[in-house]
DNA sequence: TCATCTTATTAAACCGTTTTAGGAAACCAA
DNA sequence: TTGGTTTCCTAAAACGGTTTAATAAGATGA
């Protein structure tokens, strides 16, 4: 095991103070009156022999680990996992790292790590919040560090967090429908009082309601067994043999219902149009290619790195919340191509 | 911002000393002979209080940060987000958060990557490493770090590594093809040396041998533009209309080649049978559904944090590198159902 | 009773940085 | 020559734990 360099040594070397060469590394040195030449030298032998400073001895001291936590439903959905794989680009080049972690949108898994977190005195936290998940964000917020919530909020905190139009998208994705001669469709949808669903919902009901028709909705819970949603699914298709049209509001849900739909051989999108909120790279690809609601990852994750780099460097300037809003694309494809029987 | 408790703190109330509460804390109490009833009552208080340590000032002292970095080739690809998913799971179990990152298969960037991974004194690195990574790797071995390799290794390296049989894999998927009839099977992979990669080249070639056909090859260079790669492939089918079937050696190849069959309006499997390596959730849900060569995610997680863990504990005991070889599953869905035409 | 051995506890050093408070040398003005 | 500025640099104290070496008190044995 080779020994670490550390900065005594290195002054040693030089004939120089500890000061002066951290001083230098924190490119202090103008700032502290270490004269040019001073200055180059220690720059040069920190060049030479490749110096690694000890971050737990400069995270000791300064109380500051240079780390975001990063914590969402589910770090292998596509959608979380391209969000982490540009929030991560963004932050490495500011010098700070991620540790990212799923919560299963449980509230006790979110505290327990958000417990192991600031045990490693993380900087900043970027949360796809659970529900119930208040007073713990709260405490986060009283104790000065930096949170931006993100994917849905908690609209009893004051706290920064980037969003997308999840009304607005869900009714146009609707509306879609409507338009492309769906007459009733149905959600698909999880049991959850959380504001992004709720936002979604009501979207499909001002819709409904404009239009005059009865919502067909499906509730299923998070997370229960893949077959179980499977068959579910294709009781509630089954039973209600009118529906033309169908709208699951995430994709997790979609992959189930387009199985349901499969296994009963029904045919997208004559006999079932189909839009599903979040796209999937493969969703283009499937015969018929799939419509989907699109989340700008990119815009969101770079918004989110902005938004918590901006609280971690103004600490103390706090003063109000920003929300950012965004927009989302409606990704026309065959599934919901305008309905022929209807308009024949 | 709420100030930390500190140990000492703690010591001052309970009229103790630092060091007991530390032992303590470390489950040391009987090992150092603090009595059961001191004992209870600093765990008493230390619950009480919910006392969190200072992982900079104890990283500090013992030079262990209890940190992984988990480096692959790009974490928003669905089978390393489903890797790192499990591994991160399993290793919060022992006290261990994974930092992540992606190197888009870059050994540059893998080297920045490994110098800011050593900066913060990271215990352990799981890696699929990019080409030419050798010299930084070797130097992490020799510093006495724990290692592993995944998904691919660097055969001139002694170290702990979990693979799938890539070339049983690939042989097994293309006989599969050629037992359902097909012929002239082409094989569209990425340029490199890769181990992985040579290993599933040779599965292809060594089936292609064996009856008897030519080799029918395209490569493309990583990380090219989408949409190029897509024309590259049309024109390569175009070009080569006698092929009836396709392998695609990663499903980051699959994504492109899917399009390029979809715009020539190729019926899969009629015009041609497809088989990918790597699963996607969503191809069993294609129409007709693709077949692929799954790799066991779940197993592959498990036992490089396995192996990582038993290097971390081991220290020292280091005899000689483990070296696991999991199984794949073929997966056989209507890409590949036999052929129709020339049986007929 | 004195030396010895446990048992229960602790003082102090240490890990490698950053930062505060100050100090030496050189220069300048009077 | 004295006192005041600059300019350049440094000693030493933190930061909050872990660990080593030591010690006080009580028990044991001869």
């Amino acid at each position: 095991m080779k020994k670490q360099i550390t900065i005594s040594e290195i002054a040693n070397e030089l004939k120089l103070s500890k000061t002066a060469i951290s001083f230098v590394l924190n490119g202090k040195g103008r700032e502290m009156g270490i004269s040019e030449q001073t200055q180059k030298k220690i720059l040069q032998h920190l060049e030479h022999i490749n110096y690694i400073p000890n971050v737990s001895a400069r995270g000791l001291r300064t109380g500051k680990t240079k780390t975001i936590a990063m914590m969402v439903e589910d770090i292998s959905d596509p959608f979380f996992s391209s969000i982490a794989r540009v929030v991560e680009e963004i932050a490495y080049t500011k010098g700070y790292k991620i540790l990212f972690s799923s919560t299963e949108n449980d509230s006790q898994r979110a505290r327990d790590l958000i417990q192991v977190f600031r045990r490693r005195q993380v900087d900043g936290y970027i949360i796809a919040p659970p529900p119930c998940i208040e007073p713990e964000i709260s405490e986060l917020l009283d104790d000065g560090l930096a949170v931006v919530l993100f994917d849905r909020t908690l609209p009893t905190l004051k706290v920064d967090n980037v969003l997308v139009d999840n009304f607005q998208s869900s009714y146009n994705g609707i509306k879609h429908l409507i338009n492309n001669g769906y007459e009733n469709i149905a959600m698909i949808s999880l049991i959850s009082e959380q504001i992004q669903m709720v936002e979604r919902h009501r979207g499909y009901q001002t819709v409904m309601d404009e239009v005059n028709k009865q919502y067909i909705i499906k509730s299923v819970v998070y997370h229960d067994a893949v077959a179980d949603n499977i068959s579910i699914l294709q009781n509630f298709f089954i039973e209600n043999s009118h529906i033309d049209a169908v709208f699951f509001t995430t994709n997790y849900l979609a992959e189930s219902g387009l199985e349901a739909i499969r296994n009963l051989n029904l045919r997208i999108p004559d006999d079932l149009g189909v839009i599903v909120f979040d796209d999937d790279k493969l969703f283009r690809l499937f015969t018929p290619s799939i419509t989907a609601i699109a989340q700008p990852i990119s815009e969101i994750s770079t918004q989110a790195v902005k938004l918590i780099l901006m609280s971690l460097t103004n600490k103390g300037f706090k003063t109000t919340a920003q929300n950012v809003l965004l927009k989302t694309a409606l990704q026309i494809r065959e599934s919901s191509q305008p309905r022929k029987n209807t308009h024949e």
